[in-house]
DNA sequence: GCAAGGTC
């Protein structure tokens, strides 16, 4: 029996498809069989309805196994999925190197390759696993131009290993749906097509495109300010198409608020005097009882709006005040009733849920997307990536409906709509990725936990208000007159309330109800006012304004706004303040007004169109690929030389908000090379700049640094540092120099004393090293010399911490080992008074590991937190240093070697 | 160390 391999964008696809493709097969196969228009004679299929399934060997794909018929013929299928792209796009190697590297080489010398996007999930040994030996491969990829891409990934992973083809005969489909509904699947089973290469080559040049415009722009500056001022407070200044955009949307708005000049305005207001009666109607029974209230309020006076609205001078404003107040009464010119509709929401799609989110819910839209990744994972509620907001024709509303009928939250509302029948939703657009967002499965929120319930209760309003009717009121309007001047006042009374009762924040407002009248009925004046008011500027833009900017422009994708969103916070471009508005930093601001200095297009939103318009024609087969991908990259090749000749400009505006290096820090340690203090800048990355000799020498981060007692290294006369990561944690002294310029061939950059291979300084690992780790393969457990009186012995390598011999006041490591595992003995005096040692003794040689006096002393932790080695009986005690402090044969050794001069020379060749 | 796009 021949077998078909059909591959699909994500696991849950696969499975969903393959349910459908194996029960539904006969009904299926009469289906699809009686479509008689067929582009091109289709393969026919069938199964027996039963299905088996087992994981990959990724853990993460399964296989989903039946039989049926294809091509006329019994098969084997075998349904599986990849896990989005299958490779990604990246640089050869060498041209990674930052320092190596000159950015504009990457618009076209620096060759790329394609890697497997995500080595952990082994995808293309996997598909070769499963596709090797099939006959036939049926691509169910997502149908959209990331979705034909990965087909022919797919493809350039199982071709090689299936079946050759007999006789030209074809192998290669491709299924192209809509929606994953039994008609869809089975009628895109029955119409297979070819895979797009066009549309494919489009998502090739777009990956090209950003990675090499994004990468060359993003190393230049970053390099070109990195280091050159003291309080710039950040890494790596990155640029990309999309976050570049979506940063300038951020400073554009802090830009109105800055250049806003607030405005004096004046209004009048009038209040009239009128003994209440309200309309009767039968909307009367549907108002809350605080409109109940309010009715049995006999006399009230009713405020009145300026038609004029407002006016900008003074003297006018007073003159219209002077010309109504001399009025006593106001005159009804006009009364008018309307019923409105305020309509239901469309079906939920993944931009609008992270809207909501953000705006309602105060959660960010990473933080968003995460938790409604597990409750898809869970079965909450359906896949929570898709542009569609129109369910499905057939889409089951009510099963979804009945789930929830019990639901101590809104179990009223739903038993109703279904007794009295559910509302057609609206109609939506169908992007033809998944339906929309729904609820699954009913959930309480002591099962969700509050932050998943609070999403959870979110997107099961939405789904029960589509299929709620729209809410209705009545808007009512008296016009009147008072002397010269026309007023109006409105009133809005809710008819019926309709989904605003399962969206309650949606409610009309409660507006007081308005008295009956009539055109000419009068009213007493009993006040009229002048009111001074000012304009005000707009606030910073939310979250939610944002994602909808973005949305409107085409830049990122539904599933790639809130990354772009989380970078630019993450680059300390923006900062996300109350409200979820997100305030520029100088940082963004300078280099957003950089951008627009040297070339706005770097920054405009147009950008990304415009680009996108050009791959759009490859996709159509209307352009070639190489032509314009060459074409694309040589004009932002020009922009990028261009932005290169100008980034001074783009600098005038960092002296602005940042200072010099040379300004900025603390004098710390002494430079080796001119014996000047040098400066400690502790913005990150933390560093240490000489301003005489024009050098940065780069810190450990995540840390606190200070002078070390004026200690020098003895290789190169630079004062030492000590580096701390806290009281808790480990610290260890560090020669600035060595530690940007590695002094032996075993040393890497970035190495403390505590690493360094010099035999004979007092401050190297030769010197104070003791023996093995007890953990870690290559560490080696030296003893913090700074740290008496509560002695530490810490790992080089992992954060594995002895407190030992409390009270000591002095450790030393002697020159002699111990006998039975190697490690270097250590030489511990007490005082008198505090002594723990046996009898009147002060002074002890021993071997942390064996010696059993030194076993009662020494307690093992990990930096900053408790081990759980420790947590064991008294037993393993004695076994531990026996076993584990020996250093394993051929290992380098970390005592004092026996001929220091014969060492020394080994480093130095 | 960099982009944006899939998905986990």
């Amino acid at each position: 029996m021949k077998t078909v391999l059909m591959v699909a964008e994500k696991p849950s696809l696969a499975q969903s498809i393959a349910k459908i493709l194996s029960r539904g097969s006969i009904r299926a196969w009469g289906l699809c069989s009686s479509h008689s228009s067929l582009e091109q004679p289709s393969p026919r299929f069938s199964s027996p309805g039963s299905m088996s399934s087992h994981k990959g060997l990724n853990g993460t794909c399964s296989v989903h196994e039946y039989t049926g018929t294809f091509a006329g013929q019994p098969v084997h299928f075998k349904m599986t999925s990849v896990c989005g792209h299958v490779m990604t796009l990246d640089f050869l190697g060498k041209y990674n190197k930052w320092d190596k590297v000159d950015p504009a080489e990457l618009f076209s010398q620096a060759p790329t390759e394609k890697k497997e996007a995500n080595p952990k999930l082994n995808m293309v040994k996997f598909l070769q696993v499963e596709g090797r030996g099939c006959d036939y491969i049926v691509l169910w990829l997502d149908c959209d131009k990331e979705g034909e891409n990965i087909c022919f990934e797919v493809l350039d992973a199982v071709l090689p290993v299936m079946n050759q083809a007999h006789g030209g005969e074809k192998t290669v489909f491709r299924a192209r749906f809509s929606s994953i509904t039994d008609t869809d699947i089975c009628n895109a089973m029955a119409r297979l097509g070819e895979p797009d290469h066009n549309e494919a080559l489009s998502v090739d040049a777009r990956q090209e495109l950003d990675l090499r415009i994004g990468c060359a722009f993003t190393r230049f500056q970053t390099k070109y300010f990195q280091g050159k001022y003291g309080n710039l407070d950040s890494s790596l200044i990155s640029f990309g198409p999309c976050q570049t955009p979506t940063l300038g949307f951020c400073v554009e708005r802090h830009d109105k608020i800055q250049s806003f000049k607030p405005e004096t305005y004046w209004v009048l207001q009038a209040k009239v005097h009128c003994p209440f009666s309200v309309h009767a109607g039968s909307f009367q029974v549907l108002l809350s009882s605080f409109f109940l209230q309010v009715n049995t309020d006999k006399d009230r006076s009713l405020l009145l709006d300026w038609d004029r609205v407002r006016v900008f001078d003074r003297e006018i404003a007073q003159m219209f005040l002077n010309m109504t107040k001399l009025e006593k009464e106001a005159q009804v010119e006009a009364t008018s009733r309307k019923e409105k509709a305020k309509q239901r929401p469309l079906a939920l799609n993944t931009v609008e849920m992270l809207r909501v989110a953000s705006s309602s819910l105060g959660m960010g839209p990473q933080h968003a997307m995460q938790t409604a990744e597990r409750l898809y994972t869970q079965g909450y509620i359906s896949y929570p990536r898709t542009e569609t907001t129109h369910y499905p024709e057939n889409f089951d509303l009510k099963g979804p409906l009945r789930q929830q009928a019990n639901h101590p939250a809104w179990a009223d509302t739903v038993k109703r709509l279904l007794a009295e029948g559910i509302n057609r939703p609206r109609k939506g657009h169908d992007a033809g990725d998944h339906p929309p967002i729904t609820p699954m499965r009913s959930a309480t929120e002591a099962e969700l936990g509050s932050e998943a319930w609070r999403l959870y209760e979110y997107i099961t309003r939405h789904f029960i208000a589509t299929v709620s009717y729209d809410c209705k009121y009545l808007q009512s309007s008296i016009s009147f007159r008072i002397g010269p001047e026309h007023f109006t006042c409105t009133g809005k009374t809710v008819i019926s309330p309709g989904f605003t009762e399962i969206m309650p924040w949606q409610s009309v407002p409660l507006e007081e109800n308005l008295p009956t009248c009539q055109k000419g009925d009068t009213f007493p004046v009993s006040e009229v006012k002048m009111l001074e008011k000012q304009t005000s500027p707009p606030d910073y833009l939310t979250e939610a304004e944002l994602i909808t900017l973005m949305e409107k422009h085409g830049i990122g994708t539904d599933a790639s706004i809130p990354v772009h969103i989380n970078n630019i916070c993450q680059r300390n471009y923006v900062v996300v303040e109350s409200g979820r508005r997100l305030k520029p930093t100088n940082l963004g601001i300078v280099l957003v007004h950089g951008y627009y200095k040297i070339d706005a297009e770097l920054v405009l939103p147009t950008i990304r169109s415009a680009v996108e318009k050009q791959l759009n024609l490859i996709a159509q087969g209307k352009a070639d690929y190489r032509q314009v991908l060459g074409h694309t990259l040589d004009i932002f090749k020009r922009k990028f030389h261009y932005f290169v000749d100008s980034i001074a400009g783009m600098d005038e505006l960092m002296e602005v908000s940042f200072s010099p290096l040379a300004a900025t820090g603390k004098p710390l340690s002494r430079c080796g090379k001119c014996h000047r203090f040098m400066k400690y800048i502790q913005a990150k990355p933390s560093r240490l700049h000489c301003s005489h000799c024009d050098e940065t020498y780069t810190l450990p981060q995540n840390g606190t640094i200070k002078l070390y007692k004026e200690l020098r290294c003895p290789l190169d006369d630079f004062e030492l540092v000590l580096w701390s990561s806290g009281s808790r944690g480990k610290s260890y002294p560090l020669c600035p120099y060595c530690s940007n310029h590695p002094p032996f061939r075993d040393m890497k950059k970035g190495m403390g004393c505590n690493e360094c291979t010099h035999p004979t300084c007092q401050h190297s690992l030769s010197m104070l090293g003791i023996g093995q780790c007890v953990e870690c393969e290559n560490g080696v457990l030296v003893l913090d010399p700074t740290s008496g009186p509560k002695w530490k012995v810490a790992c080089n390598k992992c954060n594995v911490v002895a407190h030992c011999f409390e009270n000591a006041h002095r450790v030393r490591v002697s020159a002699d080992t111990c006998s039975a595992c190697e490690a270097a003995l250590l030489d511990v005096d007490f005082n008198k008074a505090k002594s723990p040692l046996p009898g009147d003794e002060t002074q002890h040689t021993g071997c942390v590991f064996c010696d059993p006096i030194f076993q009662e002393l020494v307690e093992l932790k990990h930096a900053a937190s408790c081990h759980p080695m420790h947590r064991g009986g008294p037993g393993r005690r004695q076994g531990r240093g026996r076993a584990r402090g020996r250093r394993p044969a051929g290992k380098p050794s970390a005592r004092r070697p026996k001929d220091k001069m014969s060492a020394l020379a080994a480093y130095f060749v």
